[in-house]
DNA sequence: GTGATTCCCTA
DNA sequence: GTAGGGAATCACC
C-alpha cells in the first residue's frame, strides 16, 4: 500500500474564508466561533479523507514579511482584521494543538511560503503532497506529486485540473496572476485584464516575458494598459511567486500527527459549544456514524496457573513500587462479594490474571484461593507497596470479606477522572478508556452475558477472564499515565485529589463495612400499622370516587379527579398531563375530600415501600447490620451520595418519619452520637462573600434566620414573627440555590413582585452577598468553571449558552456549587481527621454514617464524652474560615434521640 | 426485563 | 432556585 500523503493546510486562508462564509456562530460564552468551527471541521474532514500520518497546519505569523520589504504597499489596502476574526486565532491554535496536529507559524514569511518549502522537499523525496487551501495562488505548486484541494467546496486540482480551471499550466500560474494583479493584496496587474484575457495571452505567447517583449504589438486601450503596467509586472510576479527555500527547522518527516489530548480537546469543544464533536468525544455519538474508539491495544495478558508463575509474580510484586490492581468477584455488592481472581499490571501492555475460584470446564489447573491469598496478604496489606486501580474502595471491601485489609492505595483512576472533570457523565473504566485512550474495552456483559442469561464470573473460562481482567488492570495503568500529567497542571483539582479524595477511600470503606444496626421488629410493626391505615384511607377514597382505583397510580388519579369528578386542573406536568403533585393536591384539598385522602395515602405508602418494608431486607445475613454504599464520585459538587440503601434520605420532618429513625439503633452497651455542622453552607457564604453583616451575625452567635428577618423587615430580632422567620429562612436557602424571584415566590406562596421585593431588601442589607453572587456568575462565565475553597472544580459548559434557560441553570450552579462543594470538602476533610484521630485514640467508637452535614458514630457508653470532644475538635478544625464552624452534637440509643 | 415518567424522601 | 436515590406504574421489547 502506498504511503499516505503529507497534508499541508493553509490555516490562514481558511480562517478568512470560513469567517466570511459561515454565519457568525458564537460559543456559549458569546465568543465568536464561526471561523473556528469551519476550520476545525475542515481539519477533521482532511484527516478522515486522507488518513495522513504527517500533517501541518500553517498560519501567517504576526508582523512584516520579506514582501513588505520588497514592496511597501503590499496588502496596504486591506482593512484591519475584524475583531471577531482576530479573537478566533488563538483558540484555533489551541484547538489544533489539542487535536495533536503539528502547527507552524514562521515569522518573516507567509504561510504559503512555508507550505511551498515543505511541499517541495517532500515532492523531491517522491512523496505525494496534498495542500489544502482556499487560495488559488498555490496552484503554482501543482505537479505530479502535489495536489491542491479546497476543502470548503471539495474540489481538487492536479496539473490537468489547473489547466482546465485557469486555462494555463501550473508553471504559468504566476505569470497569469501577475497580469491580473490582486486587489486584495494590493498587487497591481494590467488594468482591465481579468482571467480570460490573462489566460488568452499566456496561451498565445507562453509566458509573461514574451508578452512584455511584444507589448508594442498589443492594440487598443488594453495594449496601452499593458504598456503602462509593464514596469511593475516583474515585481508583481515576484510578489506572487511563493518561496520554496524558506529556512525551516522542521522537515516533512517531523510533522507526525500526535495523539489528541482528549481532556483538553473536550474542554475546548465544550467551551466553544461544538456539540456534535463533543458528543463524539464523550462517546455517546448520537448518529453513530463515526467510531473513534476501535484501536486494538498492543497488549499481552497472562494467566498465573502454576506455582512457578505465582512465585515469580510474588517476587515482582515485592520489588515493584506501584502496581495496577483489580479484583474479579462473585457480586457487585461489595459486602457480599467473594474473590474469583485478581489481576496485576506492572507496565502498560502486560498484565497477569491470577484465577483463584473459577469453576468452569477449564478451571484446572488453578492455584488454591486461601493459600494464595495468604501468600499475597503481606503485599496487599503493605502500605509501602503502592496500588493503583479503578474504584479501589470496592476491592478493599471485597478483600475485607476475606479478612484482608488493603493498604497502600496510592491512586484511583475513578477519583482522578472525578477531580479533573466532575461534570463528565460517566467515570467508569470502560467509558474512560473510550474517552481518553480511544480504546473500546471488553465489557463485563461481553464475557458474562447479561440479564437472566448472565453467568457468575467464576464460570467464565479462565482464558476469557484473563483477557478481560488483564485489560482492566492494564487500562488503569494507561489511564493513570494520562491523568497524572493533567493533575500536575491543575493545582486545585490536584489538591482535592491528593489531599481530600484519596485519603477518604479507606475511611469510607470502613464506614461501609461497619454498617448500622437497624431494628427489624420495630420497622415491621410500623409497617403493619401503616398498612392498616392505608387500607382505611383506601376505603374512604373508593367511596368518594365512586369506584375502586389504584391510589398509587398518578395516571388513574388524574382520570378520577379531572375526568370523572371534573375537578379543575391547577398545573400540568412537563409532559402536559394534569399534575397530581403534592402542592397541587394540597390546594385542592381545601375544597374536596378526595385529594386529602390521596395525599395521606401517598405519604404512608412512601414510608412503607421505601423504608419500613425495604430496610429490614437490607440487613446483611452475617453482620446483622445495614451496609450502604457511598459514592465518592456521586455528585458533581463533591458531595457523597448513598445507595442500596440510601441512608441520606431517611425521613426526619414528620412524626411518622422520625419513627423510622428510631429503628436505627446502637449495639447493646453503645450509644449513637450524631454531630452536625450548624448552617455550614450559610457560614461558607459569609466567608466567601466576606459580607460584614453576615459575618457579624454569625460571630454574635445569633439565630441566623431570625437575624435575616430582622434585617429584611427592619425589626428588632425579638419582634420577628414566625412567618417572617420562615420567609427569611426561605430566602437564605434560596440564596444558596441561586435564587430567582419566581422560585422564592413559589416556595413561599406569594406573588413574584413581593418575592422580588424581599430579595432586593436582602441584597440591600447584605451587599457583600450580592457582590459575591455577581462575582460567582462572572467567574463562571470567564473561566468556564467555578471552584470551591479547596480548589475543587466544576465545569459549566452551558454558562454562556444562547439558550436562556440553560444559561440561567448554569448560573445557579455557578452560585450553588462553590458553597455546596466547599461544605462537601470540609466534611470530607473532617471525616479523614476524625478517622485518624479515632485510630490514634484507641477509643471504642466508629463512624457509621454521613449525611452531607452530619456524621454519625456508634460509641461505647463510657467513651461518649471523649468522643464528643474529639469529634467536635476534628470537625470544627477541618477548615479555617472567618466564621466559626459550629458543631451540634447529640447522643441517644437511636438516631432520632441523638438529635 | 428495560426505560421513561411521576412523585417524594434527604441536605 | 442546588445536589442526590428510589419506588411504582406503564409502555415497550
Amino acid at each position: 500500500m502506498s504511503q499516505p500523503p503529507l497534508v499541508l493546510v493553509d490555516g490562514s486562508s481558511y480562517l478568512y474564508r470560513a469567517f466570511h462564509a459561515l454565519p457568525p456562530l458564537t460559543a456559549p460564552d458569546g465568543a465568536p466561533t464561526g471561523a473556528l468551527y469551519g476550520v476545525a471541521n475542515m481539519l477533521r474532514k482532511l484527516r478522515s479523507d486522507y488518513a495522513p500520518e504527517q500533517m501541518a497546519v500553517v498560519f501567517d505569523a504576526k508582523g512584516k514579511t520579506f514582501r513588505d520589504a520588497m514592496y511597501p504597499e503590499y496588502k496596504a489596502t486591506r482593512p484591519p482584521m475584524p475583531d471577531d476574526l482576530a479573537a478566533q486565532i488563538e483558540p484555533l491554535h489551541e484547538l489544533v494543538e489539542a487535536m495533536g496536529l503539528p502547527l507552524l507559524c514562521v515569522p518573516g514569511v507567509e504561510a504559503d511560503d512555508v507550505i511551498a518549502t515543505l511541499a517541495d522537499q517532500a515532492a523531491k523525496q517522491g512523496r505525494d503532497v496534498v495542500i489544502s487551501t482556499g487560495d488559488k495562488d498555490l496552484a503554482q505548486l501543482v505537479d505530479e506529486h502535489i495536489t491542491l484541494v479546497n476543502t470548503m467546496n471539495g474540489t481538487t486540482l492536479d496539473p490537468d485540473g489547473v489547466r482546465e480551471k485557469f486555462g494555463v499550466a501550473p508553471e504559468q500560474i504566476v505569470d497569469y496572476l501577475a497580469l491580473m494583479g490582486d486587489s486584495v493584496d494590493n498587487i497591481p496587474g494590467v488594468e482591465k485584464v481579468g482571467p480570460k484575457t490573462a489566460a488568452k495571452w499566456i496561451a498565445q505567447h507562453g509566458d509573461l516575458e514574451s508578452i512584455l517583449e511584444r507589448a508594442d504589438a498589443f492594440g487598443g486601450k488594453i495594449g496601452e494598459n499593458l504598456r503602462a503596467a509593464a514596469d511593475r509586472l516583474p515585481l508583481s510576479r515576484e510578489l506572487i511567486t511563493v518561496r520554496r527555500d524558506v529556512d525551516l527547522d522542521t522537515a516533512p518527516e517531523d510533522l507526525s500527527i500526535r495523539e489528541a489530548d482528549h481532556q483538553r480537546l473536550l474542554e475546548l469543544v465544550r467551551r466553544y459549544g461544538f456539540s456534535r464533536w463533543r458528543a463524539e468525544l464523550e462517546g455517546n455519538n448520537p448518529d453513530g456514524d463515526t467510531n473513534p474508539a476501535s484501536d486494538q491495544l498492543e497488549a499481552e495478558y497472562h494467566a498465573i496457573r502454576s506455582e512457578d508463575a505465582f512465585a515469580e509474580l510474588l517476587q515482582r510484586l515485592d520489588h515493584a513500587e506501584r502496581v495496577a490492581f483489580d479484583t474479579e468477584t462473585t457480586s457487585l455488592d461489595a459486602m457480599r462479594a467473594r474473590l474469583v481472581g485478581m489481576s496485576f499490571a506492572f507496565a502498560p501492555g502486560t498484565a497477569y490474571y491470577l484465577p483463584l475460584a473459577h469453576s468452569g470446564p477449564d478451571a484446572d489447573p488453578q492455584l488454591p484461593l486461601e493459600e494464595s491469598l495468604a501468600r499475597l496478604q503481606p503485599w496487599l496489606e503493605s502500605a509501602t507497596h503502592g496500588k493503583l486501580g479503578h474504584h479501589l474502595k470496592y476491592d478493599r471491601n471485597v478483600l475485607g470479606n476475606h479478612g484482608i485489609k488493603l493498604h497502600g492505595i496510592v491512586d484511583d483512576t475513578l477519583l482522578q477522572s472525578f477531580c479533573l472533570d466532575a461534570g463528565a457523565n460517566r467515570h467508569d473504566l470502560d467509558g474512560l478508556a473510550e474517552r481518553h485512550l480511544e480504546h473500546k474495552t471488553t465489557h463485563y456483559e461481553d464475557v458474562a452475558g447479561k440479564g437472566a442469561k448472565q453467568i457468575p464470573f467464576a464460570e467464565v473460562d479462565i482464558g476469557i477472564a484473563t483477557d478481560y481482567a488483564g485489560e482492566d488492570a492494564d487500562i488503569c495503568l494507561r489511564l493513570d499515565a494520562v491523568f497524572q500529567p493533567r493533575l500536575a497542571q491543575a493545582e486545585g483539582p490536584a489538591f482535592v485529589y491528593r489531599e481530600i479524595e484519596m485519603p477518604l477511600v479507606p475511611v469510607l470503606a470502613e464506614i461501609e463495612r461497619a454498617g448500622v444496626k437497624v431494628d427489624p421488629d420495630l420497622l415491621g410493626a410500623q409497617s403493619q400499622e401503616l398498612l392498616a391505615e392505608m387500607e382505611r384511607i383506601e376505603k374512604q377514597a373508593f367511596a368518594e370516587a365512586g369506584g375502586e382505583f389504584n391510589l398509587g397510580s398518578p395516571k388513574q388519579i388524574q382520570e378520577i379527579l379531572f375526568e370523572r369528578l371534573g375537578l379543575p386542573v391547577i398545573r400540568r406536568t412537563p409532559k402536559g398531563q394534569p399534575s397530581t403533585a403534592e402542592d397541587v393536591l394540597e390546594q385542592m384539598a381545601d375544597d374536596y375530600p378526595l385529594p386529602r385522602l390521596i395525599l395521606e395515602h401517598r405519604g404512608l405508602s412512601k414510608l412503607r415501600s421505601t423504608y419500613t418494608e425495604t430496610l429490614p431486607r437490607r440487613i446483611h445475613p452475617e453482620t446483622g447490620r445495614v451496609h450502604t454504599s457511598y459514592h465518592q464520585a456521586g455528585a458533581a459538587t463533591g458531595r457523597l451520595s448513598s445507595s442500596e440503601p440510601n441512608l441520606q434520605n431517611i425521613p426526619v420532618r414528620t412524626d411518622a418519619g422520625r419513627r423510622i429513625r428510631r429503628a436505627f439503633i446502637a449495639e447493646q452497651g453503645y450509644q449513637l452520637l450524631a454531630a452536625d455542622y450548624s448552617q455550614i453552607e450559610l457560614r461558607i457564604m459569609a466567608h466567601l462573600s466576606q459580607d460584614q453583616g453576615l459575618l457579624k451575625a454569625f460571630a454574635a452567635g445569633r439565630d441566623i434566620h431570625r437575624a435575616t428577618a430582622a434585617e429584611v423587615f427592619g425589626l428588632e430580632p425579638d419582634a420577628v414573627t414566625g412567618d417572617q422567620r420562615r420567609a427569611a429562612k426561605a430566602i437564605n436557602f434560596g440564596l444558596i440555590y441561586g435564587m430567582s424571584a419566581w422560585g422564592l415566590a413559589r416556595n413561599l406562596g406569594i406573588e413574584q413582585g413581593e418575592a422580588r421585593d424581599y430579595i432586593d431588601r436582602y441584597f440591600n442589607r447584605y451587599p457583600g452577598v450580592h457582590e459575591y453572587m455577581e462575582q460567582a456568575r462572572a467567574s463562571g462565565r470567564e473561566h468556564g468553571y467555578v471552584e470551591t475553597l479547596f480548589g475543587r472544580r466544576l465545569y459549566l459548559p452551558e454558562i454562556n449558552s444562547r439558550n436562556g434557560a440553560r444559561r440561567q441553570q448554569s448560573e445557579r450552579v455557578a452560585i450553588n456549587a462553590p458553597m455546596q462543594g466547599t461544605a462537601a470538602d470540609i466534611i470530607k476533610r473532617a471525616m479523614v481527621r476524625v478517622a485518624n484521630d479515632l485510630a490514634d485514640s484507641g477509643l471504642d467508637a466508629r463512624m457509621i454514617m454521613q449525611v452531607h452535614d452530619e456524621l454519625v458514630f456508634e460509641v461505647a457508653g463510657e467513651a461518649v464524652d471523649e468522643l464528643t470532644s474529639r469529634v467536635r475538635a476534628a470537625m470544627s478544625g477541618a477548615a479555617e474560615l472567618d466564621v466559626e464552624l459550629v458543631v451540634d452534637i447529640g447522643v441517644g440509643a437511636n438516631w432520632d434521640d441523638a438529635h
